[in-house]
RNA sequence: GGGCCCAUAGCUCAGCAUGGAUAGAGUGUUGGACUUCUAAUCCAAUGGUCAAGGGAUCGAAGCCCUUUGGGCCCGCCA
């Protein structure tokens, strides 16, 4: 925690100062300053303006008088403000020495948040009946980025995907396949996931519109698949794993990866909702209902104005949200575990074990994917209903906060967009639909990106070869979305536009990946290796100051992204690095400087700035080419 | 009818949690900088009644209340 090394001592100090005019317990800010008013600032003289009977200028100054004669190693003076402001101006020598050489370490980021205590992360669960389209990606790669930021904050992360195997938009395709006819072959090379999604699960939704006898197939399949011995639900099995295993490509090749798949219909299975049903009526958090509107069910009582909700039906079946309870309660290893565990059949490209569970226990593994804090990453639209699992669990584990549902909110689409895919909505942005076949595949999007990215790098390396080029291409296309995902706050809507979304210049991943491409270049042509032994006191130009600062603040940025669940923080953290050491690139040479000294210094310097940038931008999964 | 979210520059957004200095970026438009460590870059100009009104405060873009405009949610569907 580097920059947080001054600010602690200023914090320190300052205590004392307050100490020694009879002032304690002040509760005043000290921050990195805002561009020209130093290198810290403190709001202290604000506070006790009031309490002093003297306007905030004079007090800064009488604080600003103590201060001074503290003991200080990392300031050089306090400076009071005619604002009222106590500014602090950083001993650089130093402080560059601190930041850089701590940021040479494999440590540096890392924030004891966590203490290594287990978390859940779940993001994905998309139904296994589609390729994945643009707005599911805005919850898969919040969700990865989340779990990456938890990892850095010491915590032991368990990301799972859970997968809905047996619910109403796979019976769709299902029917689709055993009644409508669609061969189980796509045509010419379709990936199977589009070829369910955009052919099998449109059409079929579209055939219910026009006949409404077909409910009643569609309604028996739905049953068939919830029995898990019946012939339907075999040839589900074969089919919804043959999708997933097409949306995990898509997923790996954002470079998401997951600890354990859970499986719905094995949840239903393993007779966890009956205990959980049991619990219920126990701590009688559910109630039976005698008549009105719900009559011959039970429910959860709502609060207040809402509306009590139906967990269990009239003739004894469980709703949507009741199949979540038993999942909300294992998740926080409050039940125990009747799955066993088994690999994925496929390998996920990093060294991360994939496991999935299994109701099979014959040469399985046992393990523990609970977590003591639980974190459902999923759209606010499903906020009214996560509130009520919310409660429950609260309800059950009585420690506040341990069951999170991160909501953000949806992305749609472009008016020229929706355009561009046949529907006309008079200028406004419009929500995807899976089912009308509204949506941009995540897949359509990479490619585009891709394509477009590989011209461009061919044009400025006119000698790389074609693999680098592909493998350039990949980096960018990748790191394009997902910094496009993540850089917005979560509850702002995005508006995908095929065209203005697809920007490689200005706030974006390849404008930061280019920062690390030019460090690279000029550490590969000094033709050594840096050293952290070099004169730190010779680096005093704004720029070069401006960006060691920058660097020094990555801790805090974790911290602060970390304990929000806020991962833009880590985007503005990533594009302030890059706009810092950009300012640092054109006004300073490193190169066949006469001073060999100060050389030697900058590329200390802009070492610190590769290592650097290179872990804030893997904590969005974004790859550092060295060249593009 | 009830609930949640949003409103800051022409456009897209930071800043709001924890009130304090001169409200910042990108993009757009206009001009400038490649014989130099890669111009996916940089520099400059342009652009703001922080939706409106009220309140508490020495002090509000930020906190409280009201209003307006926009999005979403409220099934014995999933």
């Amino acid at each position: 925690m580097t920059f947080q090394s001054i600010l602690d001592e200023i914090k320190n100090n300052l205590n004392k100062v307050l100490s020694e005019m009879s002032l304690f317990d002040i509760d005043f800010s000290v921050e990195p300053a805002k561009p020209g008013f130093g290198d810290v600032s403190s709001n202290v003289s604000y506070l006790l303006a009031k309490q002093l009977k003297k306007n905030p200028a004079q007090i800064a100054q009488l604080i600003s008088e103590g201060y001074n004669k503290t003991q200080h190693t990392l300031v050089l003076k306090s400076e009071a403000h005619s604002s009222g402001y106590l500014n602090f101006f950083a001993n650089w020598d130093r402080l560059c020495q601190l930041i850089l050489s701590e940021s040479h370490l494999d440590t540096f980021g890392f924030v004891e948040l966590g203490k290594q205590s287990p978390i859940v992360v779940e993001h994905t669960s998309v139904n296994p009946n589609k390729a994945l389209h643009i707005g599911h990606i805005r919850n898969i790669i919040i969700g990865d980025t989340v779990s990456r930021i938890l990892r850095k904050a010491d915590y032991k992360v368990n990301v799972l995907n859970y997968i809905d195997d047996s619910g109403l938009q796979v019976a769709d395709i299902i029917v689709g396949f055993t009644h409508f006819g669609f061969d189980q072959e796509p045509p010419n090379d379709k990936k199977f996931d589009h070829y369910c999604g955009d052919d099998v699960y449109v059409k079929t939704t579209q055939k219910y519109e026009e006949d409404f006898s077909l409910e009643e197939i569609r309604k028996n399949v739905l049953k068939e698949l919830e029995n898990g011995s019946s012939e339907t639900a075999k040839f589900a099995d074969i089919i919804t794993r043959k999708v997933l295993a097409n949306q995990l490509e898509t997923c790996w090749n954002l470079s998401v990866t997951y600890d354990c798949l859970n499986f719905e219909s094995q949840i239903i299975r393993s007779g966890l909702w009956s205990k959980i049903f049991e619990k219920l009526k126990e701590m009688k958090l559910v109630e039976f209902e005698n008549d009105g509107k719900n009559a011959g069910c039970w429910v959860i009582r709502g609060d207040g104005k809402e509306e009590d909700k139906v967990i269990v039906r009239s003739n004894g079946t469980a709703t949507y949200i009741a199949k979540d309870i038993p999942y909300a309660a294992w998740k926080l290893g409050l039940l125990d575990d009747p799955f066993h565990y088994e690999k994925y059949p496929i390998e996920q490209p990093n060294d991360q074990k994939l496991w999935q569970t299994t109701l099979n226990d014959s040469g399985s593994t046992e393990h523990d994917f609970t977590g003591q804090k639980v974190i459902t990453v999923i759209d606010s639209r499903q906020a009214r209903l996560q509130k009520i699992i919310t409660d429950l669990m609260t309800k059950f584990k009585s420690v506040p906060d341990t069951y999170v549902h991160l909501g953000y909110e949806s992305v749609t689409l472009s008016s020229d967009t929706a355009k561009t895919l046949g529907l006309e909505t008079e200028g406004k942005q419009t929500q995807m639909s899976g089912r009308k076949g509204l949506y941009v595949s995540a897949d359509s999007v990479y490619d585009l990106l891709k394509e477009k990215t590989i011209q461009e790098t061919a044009k400025r390396n006119p000698d790389m070869r074609s693999e680098d080029i592909e493998t350039v291409a990949h980096n960018v296309a990748v790191g394009t979305i997902r910094y496009e995902m993540i850089k917005y706050d979560l509850d702002k809507i995005i508006t995908f536009d095929l065209t203005k979304s697809l920007s490689l210049e200005g706030d974006t991943a390849p404008y930061i990946q280019y920062t690390h491409a030019r460090a690279s270049r000029i550490l590969e042509k000094s033709g050594r290796s840096t050293s952290i032994d070099v004169d730190f006191s010779l680096l005093i130009e704004k720029s070069e100051l401006d960006l060691v600062k920058t660097i020094g603040l990555f801790g805090i940025s974790v911290k602060d992204s970390a304990n929000n669940l806020s991962p833009k923080v880590i985007a503005r953290y990533c594009y302030d690095l890059a706009v810092s050491f950009n300012s640092f690139y054109e006004h300073n040479k490193v190169l066949g400087i006469e001073n060999k000294k100060l050389e030697d210094a900058r590329l200390c310097l802009v070492n610190s700035f590769k290592l650097t940038i290179e872990r804030s931008l893997d904590l969005l999964g974004i790859a550092t080419p060295d060249r593009m």
